[in-house]
DNA sequence: TCACTCTTCAAACGTATGTTTAAAACAGAC
DNA sequence: GTCTGTTTTAAACATACGTTTGAAGAGTGA
């Protein structure tokens, strides 16, 4: 068995296995079982149960914030000099998570899925690693969407950009189960690409909806769009 | 010590702990000494942990429900025969939400974070029990929606629905982190009432978004709304 | 006051968890 | 073949969990 194999094998079971139960729901034991390995290696290799967290976040992460970075230099090149457009700044990190290399069929919607338990679960040790680590290309992506939302107040544009990330983490994270249904009660196949491209209009409409000013009362209408 | 106080002081904490932490992170120890009884009073008093959680959903959720029924009966009487448009469906529902008499001062917030775990985190038991007990008013929102977005193929809304549900369960559900993050950095306070006034525009506007037909490849354009 | 039911309490139960240990197995270099 | 550092293994560790127990306490109607 060579070298790093356990590893491998840790993480890969890790993975499915948070994306399936979350993460306090799942035991070293559970994890070591499904890799086929000593229970001892998890803390051998990684030290924690929660560097072994962090270790699962960083294998895809890393690869995909630099395949991100490579896009967003794409399209402000190609924008040379004046802002992208909202959809544009949307489809490029579609595209990007669309386009990662997959470690399996299930690719990246495990991924999606730990994600959104990422913000979800108070896991404070997963919040603060992934703040320090991969600030850049987030921050990146948020001055991208300032630019393209000039209209917004800061307030209203970081709200949506919420709803955005929750309807995109929830969406992808329960994707499959989604697509299974859909496929029971209307006979229709989906890929993720096709969710992607259902999903990119709605957010880029919310995103510019027009502002709501008032809280309204009881039988009030409120203008939208 | 009246009867019932031991088993509303449990919900209170309970209620209040598993919007903190999660269900799986919140030990019935810290239920307990929190809500100051002893360590057997909830198996006593409710059979089992997983009792004491669909008991704190029951309590809001039985009454909610009722409420709920009489906003959508007031609605479709309002509109005697025509449908309800999208935004005063959602708006029934919103308002439902926000006006349901409160136990604290952190009222609704808990329980949408409360709502939102109950979809993200793998809970089996607790999705039966509100499957289970809540699927009248459930279907009857979906039917409101489907007469408000006639324009709409079936596919396309069922996808926006979940869109929609992704939004506002991943919103609410990390509410009060996301809160505290903007009142340190744009020192905004925010009311649950104020996000539900942000979100509803953004998924009205995202619902009857335009339907985009082609899955672009790189560097494509996708014109929106 | 007595008997009876409902509730509280401290203590214990069995199980599962993350982690550590120390010996065994292994691999590569000499 | 032997030594050296790395990896794997089975076993144990301490701790925390949900739940159960049996006795003590509190309230009520006769």
């Amino acid at each position: 068995m060579a070298q790093s194999d356990t590893v491998d094998r840790i993480l890969d079971a890790a993975e499915e296995l948070f994306a399936d139960r979350g993460f306090s729901e799942t035991s070293l034991r559970m994890i070591t079982s499904k890799a086929k390995v000593n229970l001892a290696a998890v803390n051998y290799h990684f030290g924690s149960k929660n560097a072994l967290i962090q270790a699962v976040f960083a294998r895809f992460l890393t690869p995909f914030s630099a395949t991100l970075e490579n896009a967003f230099d794409e399209l402000e090149e190609r924008c040379n000099g004046k802002p992208a457009t909202l959809n544009q700044t949307l489809w490029a990190l579609t595209e990007s998570a669309v386009r990662m290399p997959q470690r399996n069929e299930k690719g990246i919607s495990i991924f999606m899925r730990l994600l959104g338990l990422a913000y979800t679960q108070s896991q404070g040790h997963l919040r603060k690693f992934l703040e320090q680590e991969y600030s850049e290309p987030f921050s990146r992506f948020m001055r991208l969407l300032k630019e393209a939302t000039p209209q917004l107040s800061s307030v209203d544009r970081y709200w949506r950009i919420q709803f955005m990330l929750g309807a995109t983490a929830f969406t992808m994270s329960s994707s499959d189960a989604l697509r299974d249904i859909l496929q029971n009660k209307l006979g229709v196949e989906t890929t993720v690409q096709e969710i992607a491209a259902r999903l990119v209009p709605f957010l880029a409409a919310g995103m510019q909806a027009e502002e709501a000013m008032l809280i309204p009362s009881a039988g009030s209408k409120v203008s939208v769009a």
